[in-house]
DNA sequence: GGGATTGTCAAGTAGAAACTTCAGTATTCT
DNA sequence: AGAATACTGAAGTTTCTACTTGACAATCCC
């Protein structure tokens, strides 16, 4: 019952906000621990760990917890679904750009 | 003042919201009024409203009113943008790769 | 002109989301 | 063992957001 409609609605609303999109820009450099990236952030670590909590079940983020130390790394498998969200709207647009330009090519 | 930074923020926003995906996903078939976006969705014809205002804010879609009906349509340079935020972290990623790949290439 | 259609504006409300504090646990270091 | 580090969990607060209602304006149709 995980519908790739509720993958699409968690991929956005996780990125939806700036936080989180920073969590993410900064984990693409490469896998960092929870704490080192609280660290520039002016906001505790318990709100960076809800922030990751949201990006992992939304399949962005994966994490891992080793000792005491929880690593968290950027999961591809995320990131295709919302290129493919993008690739079918703008291939929607497209086709009936087409369309148009036939019809307009018949009309003279 | 208004940077790249704002605009994939305003854009990530905009779509975040499940029902003004739903909209965006509707119009990527063709213009429509905002009538005709609201009459299959539970919402009062307000509320729409106040999503296609987020979305023109956003660069996703382009508004234009004749006689008393507005017409909305996929403004496809907002998506541009969150295409390249997209090819942007995956480019990282990928690289980083690499460089993990170049160092374990000489470890042996 | 009069009624129906289509959209706009202002103000208010309910629920969601982000963030905090504080207390607690597991792990590592000395 | 004791102190420091790194995270976890529960609970409460505040701010934001989606949505509503109701009044109003412009346009189209008969």
């Amino acid at each position: 019952m995980n519908s790739p409609k509720d993958d699409i609605d968690r991929i956005f609303h996780a990125l939806g906000d700036p936080t989180r999109r920073a969590l993410v820009e900064r984990l693409s450099a490469g896998p960092q621990s929870v704490s080192s990236l609280a660290t520039p952030l002016d906001v505790t670590l318990t709100a960076v760990m809800q922030h990751l909590q949201v990006l992992e079940e939304s399949g962005l983020v994966r994490t891992e917890k080793i000792g005491r130390v929880r690593t968290c790394r950027v999961e591809p498998a995320g990131f295709a679904v919302l290129q493919k969200w993008l690739s079918d709207r703008r291939s929607m647009w497209e086709r009936n750009l087409d369309l148009l330009g036939d019809f307009l090519a018949e009309e003279e």
